[in-house]
DNA sequence: CGAAGATACGGAGGCTCCCTCCGCTTAACA
DNA sequence: TGTTAAGCGGAGGGAGCCTCCGTATCTTCG
């Protein structure tokens, strides 16, 4: 029952260093063979049983959602900055840009994006969160300048986003995406809308204030 | 060295039957469980051994391209039709929003694509054929009526369109991507280039006369 | 038709990986 | 230093991949 004192016991040593190195050799292995490694060998590489490895991290997503946390977070912090740029359309298009530049290097990293937009853990939902609100604020902030139109959401941009470096392990993707994003904003500026027929009658939703 | 007659024997019988069996019983596999589906399922359901699965279909890959051979040419072949619509980029954007109709009734189908877009094989090398060119003489007319800039080829087109249809399994993903899609679009429209600045100085490659 | 080959069949078996379970070890605390 | 909860690790059962080869079946030709 209740005991003596709430006082949490101190977390034991091992468990605390093991669980360090089992986040080290998981992120080597991720980021040399992508998403599939197999985690028997990130046990070993971690110099852990494979059963460790299972205790500190329940699922494959919990652990890859650990590894890449870090990365998210340093995206969601370079929106903040450019939150001050004086173009919010380049503000965006330069975010995009640099998260592409991310995604290049990190082989791994998109895989840990996508299992945030699908899986609903505790950790993919604070990525998603955290993400979300990055490219919320700046687009939000192009919208209320007139300067895009309003009926694309954060999560489809995130979307596009994600999908068009999907197919990163061909030869020239960087350049591609580059080039298919710039197209992308473009079509956000709110004049192509004006350019456009039909379809303007569907609004989707105004977007400026998203989901939550 | 050369026989009496080149005839060739005339293939076995069973051989083409459970051939086909294969076919039909990865389809509804594929189509219910997508790209990862047990190979010993599908050969469990077409009544032949693993054995004769693998001798038909050496790898997943040629498994998966042949089972989705013929949605690639249903594709390819609305381009053809499209290619007589008046206006060219209302065609590249219906033939896009068909494409997205096609990807949700089929799962696996995006897998298919997939490869076909990663794959080196003999049949994934086909498909993209079919689809570049498809995709590619969309664009070609409209870059030639000079309603759209020409700095993105087919493959980029292409990239983009997989990509972004990629998240297939989530909630909603179908109206975001038509969102996406119109979006894409607009950019592509030569007006919105005007609008924009520095980029401008990097055409990539002319893409009107692709790779090949 | 019947024999001879060529061709195809099928599934056992060896491998890798997944994940669970539980007896043993060890660190924290008194 | 002893007690005890927390943590460790790897055996083991399951599933899927793919190969290999003895056996069965089809085609061809006399």
């Amino acid at each position: 029952m209740d005991d003596h004192s709430d006082q949490t016991r101190k977390p034991r040593a091992d468990a605390v260093r093991n669980r360090e190195r089992v986040l080290e050799a998981a992120k080597a292995v991720f980021n040399a063979g992508g998403p599939e490694a197999s985690l028997e060998a990130v046990a070993k590489r971690a110099g852990v049983g494979i059963g460790t490895l299972y205790r500190h991290f329940p699922t494959r997503e919990d652990l890859f959602e650990a590894v890449y946390r870090r990365e998210v977070e340093q995206l969601s912090e370079l929106a903040e900055h450019l939150r001050s740029a004086k173009d919010p359309v380049e503000a965006l298009r330069r975010w995009l840009q640099s998260a592409v530049e991310f995604v290049a290097t990190k082989k791994g990293m998109l895989a840990a994006l996508a299992l945030a937009y699908q899986s609903s853990s505790e950790l993919a939902v604070f990525s998603m969160d955290r993400l979300t609100k990055a490219i919320g604020s700046l687009l939000e902030r192009a919208v209320a300048a007139g300067q895009m139109r309003a009926d694309i959401s954060p999560e489809d941009l995130l979307r596009a986003f994600f999908g068009m470096c999907y197919m990163h392990d061909q030869r020239g993707w960087q350049s591609s995406v580059l080039r298919l994003l710039d197209v992308f904003v473009d079509g956000l500026r709110v004049q192509s809308a004006a350019k456009t027929k039909a379809r303007a009658a569907k609004p989707a939703k105004p977007a400026v204030k998203r989901k939550r």
